[in-house]
This record gives C-alpha cells, sequence and structure tokens, in this order.
RNA sequence: GCAGAUGUGGCGAAACUGGCAGACGCACAGGACUUAAAAUCCUGCGGACUAACCCUCCGUGCCGGUUCGAUUCCGGCCAUCUGCACCA
C-alpha cells in the first residue's frame, strides 16, 4: 500500500513554517553548530537536481545536530545579481529586479517543497540595498587599506555588439550572440590586491579541515614557487629587462629571452627597434586571442624577435636576442623570461622552432643527458656543467650559489612567486553592486562616505552596455556628476559595478545577524556563530568562490571586524548529478529532470532518499529513474511497518545488537557523508523487521529518528500515529551500547595459500593454539600429507596455511 | 600541455587499517496471490564448467612488483571525466 505523500508532507511542511520549528535561537549559551551550503543563483530554469544533492546532505547533519542538543544555524538566501537576468533584461527590456524577484519566489516555492530545515526567517538576497550596503562597505575598508587599486587590464570586446564580454560569452574567439570576433581591449579596472593575502591563503590551509583535494587545488592555484629575480641589461642602452625564474642555476644556457607582446620595453625602445612593422602586427594578432586561447591550444610556438636590441646574460656577459611570443604572459611574474632551451620544454619547443641556440647546462650522475631531442627539465641529482663557477654543483647548490652572484653584483634577488593574480573586480554591467567610488580632478579615487551607503543602483531606461565596452551607468550623465566627498568640488562616480563574486564572499556573515542595519552584524553574534562549522559546494568553487571568500574575511579579520582568521572550519565537497546517459544534464541534450515533477510524482521523502542513495555522495553518479522507484518502494514499506507492529520487548539478544550496529553505523555514515551507506543500513534493517515479522514501539521510534533527516516527513507522520506524543524534532538523537556493537562469535575464513577454502566459527579474541586445532580439524582432508611450510593466524580475521 | 579525480556484475554500487570481492538497490527470470493485469509477497541472479547440484577454475581497466595474502600498497601503461591562467 502507498502512503499519502502530498497530504503529509504538506502537513508538516506547515507546521514546521508556522512554528519556525527549525530557526535559529538567540541563545548564546547553547553548543552551536553552523552548516552552510552555497546559495543558489536564482535562474529561469528554477531549482536543478544538483542543488537537493548538497541541501540535503547538509540538511541530513542540520537535522542530526538539532537532535544532539546543538543550536543549529541552517540558512539560505539568494546570490541574485548576474548575467543571465541582465541578458534577459536586454533582450525583452524587462528589469532585472522583476525577473529575478520572480525567479527567487519560485526557488523559495520548490525549497520548500522538499522539506528543508532552513531558517527562512534569516533569507538574504544579494540584490537588496539594505545587504549590499555591506558588500559596498567592506569595499571601502578595502581601497582605505590600499588593497583596492586601479590599473588598466584587458577586457573581452565584441567587435559586432561592441559591448565588453564575460569570458564565459566568448566561444572559440567569437562572441557568443553575434559570432563576431572578440579583441582583447585595455580598460582602466578596479582591482583587489589577492596577491598580499596569498602568503595567508596558503599556509592557514593547514589549520582548516577541507577535503585534502581541495587543499590541493587551491595550494595549486596559489602556486608559490621560490626563485630569482633577475636584471638583464640591455646593449647600448640604459634599459633594463627583469625576469622571474625558477632556475638560476640553469643562466649560462640561456640563449635568448622572450618578453610578453604587450610588454613595455617594446615602445620604450621603439627607436632602437628595426622591426617595429613586424611587432605590431604579431601584437595585434595576440590582442585577437583571449588568455584562454593563448594557453589552452596545443599549438606551434609563434614568435617575433625583436631586432635591433639585444640583452646581454648577466652570467656571462654574452649578447642574446630578444623575442616577443604569446606563450609568455604579461600577467605573471614580470612578463619577461630568460629561455633556456636544453632545460624547458616550451623554451625547447621555441628555440626548435627558430633555430636559437641550445646549451646543455645540467646533466646526471652518469653524463648520459642528451638534449639533441628534447630539454632535460629534472632538477633531481641535477649535476651543472659549462656554467664557470657552477660546474660541478648539485642544481640546488647552483641556484643558491647563482642568487649569491647576483645578490653580491646587486642584479638580482631571491625572490618567491606565485601564479596567484590580483583580482579584477569591475564589471562593466548594469545588474551588479554600484562600487561607492568617485573620482575627483584634485583629490583621484576618493570613497563614499560610509554614512552615505548605501549607494543604490540607479535606474535605467536601457540595459544594454554602452559602446567600446562601457557599463550601462556610463549613460546616465545626471547620476555620475557628484560632489568629491573629500573636497567638495566637482566629482564622478564609478560606472563600473562589482561581480557577482562580491555578494558571495561574505555572505555567510550576513546570515548571523541579517537583520541589523548598525552593522553587517553585531561583534556578539560574530562571536558566537563563527566559524562556520561545516561548508559544503561544489568543486568547481573550489579555486574562486573558496578563495575570494576567505580572502575577504582574513581581511575583515585583519581589521578587527571578524573574530577568527578562517570563515570555514571544515569544507567538503558533492559530486554532479549527470543525465540518465551519463552526460552532464543540459537543455540541449535533453536529459535535464526538473525537481518539480519528481516531487509532484514520488513526494519530497523519496526525492530525498534517492538524492543520497544514488551513488557516493562525493562522486559523479547518472539519474536513474528506475532507481528511485525503488526508494519510493523503500518508503512504501517503511510506511507499512505499521501492520507488523506488536507490543513487547526487544525481540532477541542478536536482534537488540542489530540495533545498536545500525545506530552506530547510521550515526557515523551521516558524519563521513556516506549517505549511500546508510540508506542502505536502514534497508537492511527494514528486511531484518519484514523477515520476523515483527518491530515493536521502540524499534519503530528508533527506527524513524533514523530516518528522519534523510525523509523528515513520513518518519515524524509515522512517529505520531505509534503513539509519540512529542515530535521527532523535539527528541532526541539514538545513543548505542558499544559493548552490544561487538560480536563475540567470529566466522573465521581459513585460506591455503591465499585462497578461501572454508571458514569456522571461534569466540573472538581466540588463541592461536586453540584456533590452529578448529582450523586443521575442519580442513584436514586438504591439508593430509602436505608439506606445511608456515601458518599465519591474524586474530579474529583470518587463518592462512601455506603449503607446498 | 598542466593539475585533480575515476575505472569492480546487465546497471547504480559496497568492502574496516592489506584479510571471505559484489552488502543495499535497480533490471531480469521463476513462483504465490488475482478471472486477468498492476501492486504486493517469496525465490534465484559475476563468469566458465555442469542436464542440475556439488566441486574446481577464472574474475575488481591493462602489464609487472612487494606480500602468506592485493579492489586496497609500489612502478609503468591505457581509457574516461572535471578544471585550467603555456606559470617560466
Amino acid at each position: 500500500m502507498s502512503y499519502n505523500f502530498k497530504e503529509i508532507e504538506k502537513k508538516w511542511q506547515n507546521k514546521w513554517e508556522k512554528e519556525g520549528t527549525f530557526n535559529a535561537k538567540n541563545d548564546y549559551t547553547m553548543k552551536k553548530w553552523y552548516g552552510l551550503i552555497e546559495f543558489p543563483y536564482p535562474s529561469g530554469q528554477g531549482l536543478h537536481v544538483g542543488h537537493p544533492r548538497s541541501y540535503t546532505a547538509l540538511d541530513i547533519i542540520a537535522r542530526k545536530r538539532r537532535l544532539e542538543g546543538y543550536n543549529v544555524l541552517y540558512p539560505i538566501g539568494f546570490d541574485a545579481f548576474g548575467l543571465p537576468a541582465e541578458n534577459y533584461a536586454i533582450k525583452t527590456n524587462i528589469h532585472p529586479r522583476v525577473v529575478t524577484a520572480q525567479n527567487i519566489e519560485h526557488f523559495r516555492q520548490q525549497l520548500k517543497s522538499i522539506g528543508f530545515s532552513f531558517d527562512w526567517s534569516r533569507e538574504i538576497n544579494t540584490t537588496e540595498p539594505d545587504y549590499y550596503k555591506w558588500s559596498q562597505w567592506i569595499f571601502i575598508q578595502l581601497f582605505k587599506n590600499g588593497l583596492a587599486y586601479k590599473a588598466t587590464m584587458p577586457i573581452n570586446y565584441c567587435t559586432g555588439c561592441k559591448v565588453g564580454l564575460a569570458n564565459e560569452e566568448v566561444v572559440n574567439g567569437v562572441c557568443e550572440r553575434c559570432g563576431s570576433p572578440v579583441v582583447q581591449k585595455e580598460k582602466s579596472q578596479w582591482m583587489l590586491k589577492i596577491t598580499d593575502y596569498a602568503e595567508k591563503l596558503l599556509k592557514d590551509l593547514d589549520d582548516v579541515n577541507y577535503l585534502e583535494k581541495i587543499k590541493i587545488q587551491q595550494r595549486n592555484w596559489i602556486g608559490r614557487s621560490e626563485g630569482a629575480q633577475v636584471k638583464f641589461k640591455i646593449a647600448n642602452s640604459d634599459e633594463e629587462l627583469e625576469v622571474y625564474t625558477t632556475r638560476p642555476d640553469t643562466m649560462f644556457g640561456a640563449t635568448y629571452m622572450v618578453v610578453a607582446p604587450e610588454h613595455p620595453i617594446i615602445s620604450k625602445l621603439q627607436n632602437k627597434i628595426t622591426n617595429m612593422d613586424e611587432i605590431e602586427k604579431y601584437k595585434e594578432e595576440t590582442a585577437k586571442k583571449s588568455d584562454f586561447e593563448r594557453t589552452e591550444i596545443e599549438k606551434d610556438k609563434t614568435g617575433v624577435e625583436i631586432k635591433g636590441i639585444k640583452a646581454i646574460n648577466p652570467a656571462n656577459g654574452k649578447e642574446i636576442p630578444i623575442w616577443i611570443s604569446d606563450y609568455v604572459l604579461i600577467t605573471y611574474g614580470t612578463g619577461a623570461i630568460m629561455a633556456v632551451p636544453a632545460h624547458d620544454e616550451r623554451d625547447f619547443a621555441f628555440a626548435t622552432k627558430f633555430g636559437l641556440p641550445i646549451i646543455q647546462v645540467i646533466t646526471n650522475k652518469e653524463n648520459s643527458v642528451s638534449v639533441e631531442k628534447e630539454a632535460y627539465v629534472s632538477k633531481e641529482d641535477g649535476y651543472v656543467i659549462n656554467s664557470d663557477f657552477l660546474n660541478g654543483l648539485s642544481v640546488k647548490e647552483a641556484i643558491d650559489k647563482m642568487i649569491k652572484f647576483l645578490e653580491d653584483k646587486k642584479i638580482g634577488t631571491k625572490k618567491v612567486n606565485y601564479k596567484l593574480r590580483d583580482w579584477v573586480f569591475s564589471r562593466q554591467r548594469y545588474w551588479g553592486e554600484p562600487i561607492p567610488m568617485v573620482h575627483c580632478e584634485k583629490c583621484g579615487w576618493v570613497p563614499l562616505d560610509e554614512k552615505d551607503l548605501p549607494l543604490v543602483l540607479p535606474e535605467v531606461e536601457e540595459f544594454k552596455p554602452g559602446e567600446n565596452g562601457e557599463s550601462p551607468l556610463a549613460a546616465l550623465n545626471e547620476w555620475i556628476k557628484t560632489t568629491c566627498p573629500h573636497c567638495g568640488g566637482p566629482a564622478e562616480r564609478e560606472t563600473d559595478t562589482m561581480p557577482q563574486w562580491a555578494g558571495s564572499s561574505w555572505y555567510f556573515l550576513r546570515y548571523i545577524d541579517p537583520h541589523n542595519n548598525k552593522e553587517f552584524a553585531s561583534k556578539e553574534a560574530l562571536n558566537y556563530w563563527l566559524p562556520v562549522d561545516w561548508y559544503n559546494g561544489g568543486m568547481e568553487h573550489t579555486t574562486l568562490h573558496l578563495l575570494y571568500s576567505r580572502f575577504w574575511h582574513k581581511f575583515l579579520y585583519d581589521i578587527g571586524e571578524v573574530p577568527t582568521k578562517e570563515p570555514y572550519a571544515k569544507r567538503t565537497s558533492h559530486g554532479m548529478i549527470l543525465g540518465g546517459n551519463g552526460e552532464k544534464m543540459s537543455k540541449s541534450k535533453g536529459n535535464v529532470v526538473n525537481p518539480d515533477d519528481i516531487v509532484e510524482e514520488f513526494g519530497a521523502d523519496t526525492f530525498r532518499t534517492y538524492e543520497m542513495f544514488l551513488g557516493p555522495f562525493d562522486q559523479a553518479t547518472p539519474w536513474s529513474m528506475e532507481s528511485l522507484r525503488g526508494c519510493s518502494k523503500f518508503l512504501d514499506r517503511v510506511w507499512n511497518l505499521q501492520t507488523i507492529l506488536v507490543d513487547g520487548d526487544s525481540y532477541s539478544p542478536d536482534f537488540d545488537k542489530m540495533m545498536n550496529k545500525a545506530i552506530k553505523k547510521i550515526s557515523q555514515d551521516f558524519e563521513d557523508m556516506k549517505f549511500n551507506t546508510a540508506v542502505a543500513t536502514l534497508m537492511t534493517m527494514l528486511n531484518e523487521f519484514y523477515r520476523l515479522k515483527r518491530i515493536n514501539k521502540a524499534e519503530f521510534s528508533t527506527f524513524l529518528i533514523l530516518l528522519n533527516p534523510i525523509a523528515p516527513h513520513i518518519s515524524e507522520e509515522l512517529y505520531s500515529i505509534i503513539g509519540n506524543s512529542k515530535t521527532i524534532a523535539e527528541s532526541s538523537w539514538p545513543t548505542y551500547d558499544e559493548a552490544k556493537t561487538i560480536d563475540d562469535e567470529i566466522e573465521l575464513p581459513i585460506q591455503i595459500n591465499g585462497k578461501l577454502k572454508g571458514t569456522v566459527i571461534i569466540v573472538k579474541d581466540s588463541e592461536e593454539d586453540v584456533v590452529k586445532q578448529l582450523v586443521h580439524d575442519k580442513i584436514s582432508n586438504l591439508i593430509d600429507g602436505k608439506n606445511i611450510v608456515k601458518e599465519i593466524y591474524v586474530k579474529n580475521k583470518i587463518y592462512n596455511i601455506v603449503v607446498k
């Protein structure tokens, strides 16, 4: 018999909403637990089945924590600024605010229908002035502390639409919408100096409980390296070219230099350069490529020699040519490299293509290295040759000696470098937080007075970005004209807006005290709730959102605004849910599953159970309608346990053991996010109840509490039906007796030569001679007359006999 | 190219710290109930061998190694997925 999930789920959801069952308490004497999921971007498509995977997982932990007596904060909100709403506005001229409000309403209703235990009283929305006031406030603090600055950075510029584009909108070098070529266009933009925090962001990873793969990804992204920064003189000139290298030991093998096409040395020395035409042409071609293309495509190296100037290798004083090539990026290091083709793969490819000299300076112990066909890049067991005063040293020794040489001569220093780049914070867009800065002729860039926040996003007629890649706000002359907060003279507002990352970089702080209009959150509340105890989200956010929000938080810590160094004590990650065909769900593939349909047909509890059962939580798994029905059947069987409900005590000690083991297993599985095996354990329990055709009230109640975090509605309903006066939400998490989880008899496997030949029942912790006798009796027919070489007994695990 | 991950039945998967490979579920097959179907319940279900059962052998992407014993550890390959900023 099926149960009426529609009625039951509605009933409990209404009760929870009416009573505020899951709202966090303002009792700061209680032990607390703060669980966080990545708040959704309210897209027009509505909730994806991927969202509930993460939300159900932490909902399970949140519900368990409440039953364990914690004051739980499990909040929800909407990250509602963003491109899709703006692009929709451009098409339809409907204000993004209107569309966003509709989408949020839809999301809210969808989320509520799944029965998450969110504290809805703390819902936030990044597009509300009350919220982004504080995003702007934090930006001003960053500016005041020298961490926000203006710099000229390229944007993607569509030559057809004449607007700036996000990376996402550039597909294969052309505009996604009109197909016109996209070029890089220089633009003055706000930058945030995340690189100042590189060392802290790296080091403090040691103190947080993130999945190891997340730490590794962040470390690689920050990309700390040690090396040397070295000045190369330009022959017959006062100019110098500075390079960064991690291999100063190979400097005698540097046979040429390469600078990024955008490098300022070119314009500085243009009078000496004899092939400016050729260089300009190459620069133009480079501008057509996004960074993405320059780095992604496995292509032949291209480049142009800068004729008329030469550099001097400071190691040996030899003149070497200077080239430009797009494989050198202006944004990393100094934008220039010394090329050592014998010991760097890219340099090797470049030198081979353009016939540049290759000088080997590193060999191995056996001196069997050849750099005829490929570069020798190993740093281990390398020894220096052909390098004057470095000859015979190991790579490590040579690095130190060369750095000392450079420092003595004052032409170079030891230098730590990071791959991490500063954060481009300007967007030439409408639907974002206005940047609260004005430009005054006299005072330069000045932040708004904090009492004048929020700087409200003004109304516009036209959402289309302006020509030349300006923001739509650039057309609002009246709005732009303002007075300088510093000197009172005429000034102009910044017209770019913040990126979507801004609102999400600190939202977890606002949840803590969402209605505070004096501060982003009170000190008292921050002290109590921080840090976030557990944050679950997608791996795709590891290097951007996760790092950005750590950066903002660390900054706020340094200026005394938050009490913890790190925002998140623990970070875990969920795998993607794929379509039934094993491919990523997408409209074009027609394999999208809509959560609403599942909830409508099978109910929220089945949906939640299936999302947790479908596979290991951290791995990508395909959706299967058949398996979903299996979960529906499971809940029907749970409902029908009522038919075998009996009075009386536990059935047997063994049965009691099964219950204790299950409590232990499920409790631990939840903590380890092994939800699939937790569900499997519940199914096994259920099978056992039916096998014995009995369950008493105490057992049923325990079973329902264990099931409750996964399937909260049906479990509450049954809990009440079987006569409990309190609800599960008012009860506590079951405990188990460790002694009752241990078997006193063990079925010991017997192997001969590592192959299973049988089993024997032994008393737990039996001594070897006792077991030996039992084993020999059991398999005497297999070992009689055989030459026993060795016998291995691993207590309570295995007995293995080696025969010849 | 770099980085991270993954690879186990027809399918999703499980397996503690190196110790009985395949728990749980789906699909499938047979049976019960039913006038019949659906639903439900019961039984079986890695492969080879076998009429069938037992036995035996093979089996965790491939090749090798360590070990009494390897899905698990080590080396080398192959394939797939994800991310990327050619990171000097």
